[in-house]
DNA sequence: TGTTAGCACTCCTTGATGTTGAGTGCTAAC
DNA sequence: GTTAGCACTCAACATCAAGGAGTGCTAACA
C-alpha cells in the first residue's frame, strides 16, 4: 500500500500528464502544485514509484509517465468522481431534444454525442437479442396481382413481405393456409427454427411451392432480425487530434481495428456485469489498441444484455470526466430503451 | 489540341506518377518507356505542357506532377478503358455470394467490396425517395391489452405500430375507425402530408385521442421513412496508406468531412445524369477534399434517383481501374435493386 | 530519518552547415 | 526538330554543436 503522499504525487503526475501529454519532471511538478516539497524529494518519491511499477521513463533524463498499472490504481482508487458540468448536461439535453422518434436515431445520436463531449471515439452497440415467439400470420390484399404476407410475434413485431399471387389462386384458399399455419406454428420460438418445424410448414402448404418459399424466407428473416446487432460509431477524427497518434503507423493500426465491426463487437462483449467498466492498455485484446483505454457500460433488460456504449481513446485520457459522461448516457439510454420496449 | 506525342507523354507521366507518387523527371521517363527520344526533347515537351497547364512543378529542379487539368484531360480522352480482371470479378462474386438477403446488407457489403478492390474510401448512398401512396389501414389483434395498427401503401410497404388498447374499447369500433380512415385517406400521397389531411384524420377519430396520436405518428413515420437516406461507408483506413496523407493535417481535414454525413450527401448529390462521373481536385465542393478525386455512379429506377455509389481517393488514383470497378458494381447493384423492387 | 542543495551526467531538440543527386533550362551543334 | 553538354537549383540527408529539461547521487541539514 502506498503512503498518502505517494498516492497524491502519482495522482498529480497523472493529471498533469493527461493534460499536457508531456512527461512530467520533478521541478515542473512542484512549480505547478505548491506542495511544500523540493524537487529533490519528489525525485526520490518518483524513483520509488517507478520501481513499484506505477511510473515509467521514456528515457533517462526525461520526466515520468504513468504506466498502465499507474492508471489502473488511479482509476480504481485515486480518482475523484466528477459531476457532469451543467453546460454539458444542457448540451446533451439540447442535442437529444431534436429527434427522439426512432430507436435507431437515438443510438446514432448517442454515439455522436458521446464522441463530441468526450472528444474521443465512441461506440454504441445494440444487441437486439430477443426471443420472438410466433403468434399468427395473415394475408392482406394489395392489388390484383399481389398480396402481403404478415407475420405477428408475441412482442408485436410484424414482419411482412409482398409476394405475387400465384395465378388462379383463390383468396379463401390463402386464408385457409394462413389459418392452418397459424395453428401449427403458434407458440413456436422463431429464434431457433429447426428443420422439423420447416418440414411441418412445408406439409401445410404442399399445394403451393412459391408460397412456401416466401413463408420460409420470412420466418428466416424474422429469425435473423431477432439476432441482429447494430454498431454505431462516432468521432474517429478525434483520435487523430491526439498527440499519441502523430505516429501514422499507430493511427492506422487503430483505425483498421475499428473498421472491422467483428473486432469491435468482440471488444465490447467482454463485459458481463452491469455498470461502467474500464480497460486499460494491454488489458485490451487486440494489438492495435494496446495504447488505448476503453470505458464501457452495458445495459440490460430483464437480465439480458441489450446494448453497450463505450469510449475509446489513448490511455492518457480524462478518466473522471469520461466515466461520468458514460454513466450519464448509460442511464439515459437505459431509460429510452425500457420505455420503448414496454409500449 | 495537343499533338499526339504530347498526349502520349502526358499519359505516361500520369501513369508513372499514379504508380510511384513521385514527381517524374525527363530522364526517368525515357529510361522506363523506351520511346526513342532523348531526355532533352522530353524536357522541352514537358515545359510546354506545363505552360499549357497540364503539368505542375512542386519546385524548380523537381520532376513534373499532373495538374487537375492534366488529370481531367486524361480521364476524358487519354485513358484506355480497362476490363476488370477475372480475378477481381471472381472475388466480387465470391463476396456477394454469402448473403444476398436484406437489401441493407447488400449495400453494406457493396461499400466494403468497393473499398477493398479499389483500396480507397468508398460510399454507398441509398435514397429511398419513393412516392408512397396510402392504400388502407387495418387493426390486427395482439393480446388483451394491445393491438397492431398496420398501414399499407401502394408499393406494398407495410408500416406497423403496436399500441395499447384504450380501456373499454370495442373491436368493432376500431374496425369502423380503420374503415373510415381508409376511405378518407385512400390515394393520398404520404410523401407530402399536409395539415388539412391530418385535420381530417383527427375528425375521423374524435372519440379517441390516444388512437389519433398513434395513427398520426405512424403516418409521419411512413412519410419520413419514405424520404430516408442511408449512407454506407468503407475503407477509411486505405486513405491513411496513401503517401499524400502523411501530412496529418490533411488526413484530419479529410476525415472530418467524411464524418459529417450531411457533407457526404451533399457531395454525392451533385450528379444529375446516369452513368459514371468523375470529379477532380478543386472541382470538389469542400476544402477538406480538394486534393481528392471522386468517381461516382448514380442508379435510377423509373427516372428517380435511388442511390449513388462512389470512390474517394487522392487525385493521384488509378482512374481506369476504379472507373471499371464502379461501373461493374453499379450495374450489379442496379440489378439487385430492380429485382428487389418488382417483387 | 526525512529533506534538500549541489553537481555531474544524459539525451532529446533545435538549428546550422555541408554534401549528394535528381532534375531543370539554355545554348549550340547536328 | 532533336540532342548533347553544362551550369544551376533545391529537397533530402547526415553531421555536429549548443541548449535545456531532467535525472541520480552525495553530502549536509533539521
Amino acid at each position: 500500500m502506498l503512503t498518502e503522499r505517494r498516492q497524491n504525487i502519482l495522482r498529480l503526475i497523472i493529471e498533469d500528464y493527461v493534460a499536457s501529454a508531456e512527461p512530467v519532471g520533478s521541478r515542473a511538478l512542484v512549480r505547478k502544485n505548491a506542495l511544500g516539497l523540493s524537487p529533490a524529494t519528489i525525485r526520490n518519491e518518483m524513483a520509488d514509484l517507478e520501481i513499484l511499477g506505477y511510473l515509467e521513463q521514456p528515457h533517462t533524463s526525461a520526466g515520468r509517465v504513468p504506466s498502465a498499472k499507474g492508471y489502473r490504481l488511479y482509476v480504481d482508487s485515486l480518482l475523484s468522481p466528477e459531476q457532469l458540468s451543467e453546460k454539458d448536461v444542457s448540451l446533451i439535453e439540447h442535442w437529444y431534444q431534436s429527434k427522439t422518434q426512432r430507436l435507431d436515431d437515438v443510438f446514432r445520436l448517442t454515439a455522436k454525442i458521446l464522441s463530441r463531449i468526450t472528444r474521443n471515439l465512441s461506440f454504441v452497440l445494440t444487441q437486439a437479442h430477443q426471443e420472438r415467439v410466433f403468434r399468427y400470420m395473415k394475408f392482406l390484399p394489395l392489388d390484383e396481382q399481389r398480396a402481403i404476407l404478415v407475420l405477428v410475434t408475441d412482442s408485436g413485431v410484424v414482419e411482412n413481405r409482398v409476394f405475387r399471387l400465384p395465378p388462379g389462386v383463390i383468396w379463401e384458399e390463402l386464408e385457409q393456409v394462413a389459418e392452418r399455419l397459424s395453428n401449427r406454428l403458434a407458440g413456436v420460438s422463431l429464434t431457433n427454427l429447426d428443420e422439423r418445424v420447416l418440414q411441418e410448414v412445408r406439409e401445410a402448404i404442399v399445394q403451393n411451392a412459391a408460397l412456401y418459399a416466401d413463408t420460409v424466407a420470412m420466418l428466416r428473416e424474422t429469425q435473423s432480425a431477432s439476432k441482429r446487432e447494430q454498431l454505431y460509431l462516432g468521432g474517429a477524427t478525434h483520435l487523430l487530434n491526439q498527440p499519441e497518434f502523430r505516429d501514422l503507423e499507430k493511427a492506422r493500426g487503430l483505425l483498421s481495428v475499428i473498421e472491422e465491426e467483428r473486432l469491435v463487437r468482440d471488444l465490447l462483449q467482454v463485459q458481463k456485469d452491469d455498470g461502467v467498466f474500464v480497460t486499460i492498455g494491454e488489458e485490451n485484446k487486440f494489438s492495435g489498441i494496446q495504447d488505448c483505454s476503453m470505458i464501457q457500460a452495458t445495459y440490460r433488460l430483464d437480465g439480458k444484455t441489450v446494448g453497450t456504449l463505450a469510449v475509446l481513446g489513448p490511455t492518457r485520457m480524462e478518466y473522471a470526466k469520461i466515466i461520468s459522461v458514460v454513466n450519464f448516457l448509460h442511464h439515459y439510454l437505459k431509460g429510452v430503451v425500457e420505455q420503448n420496449n414496454e409500449r
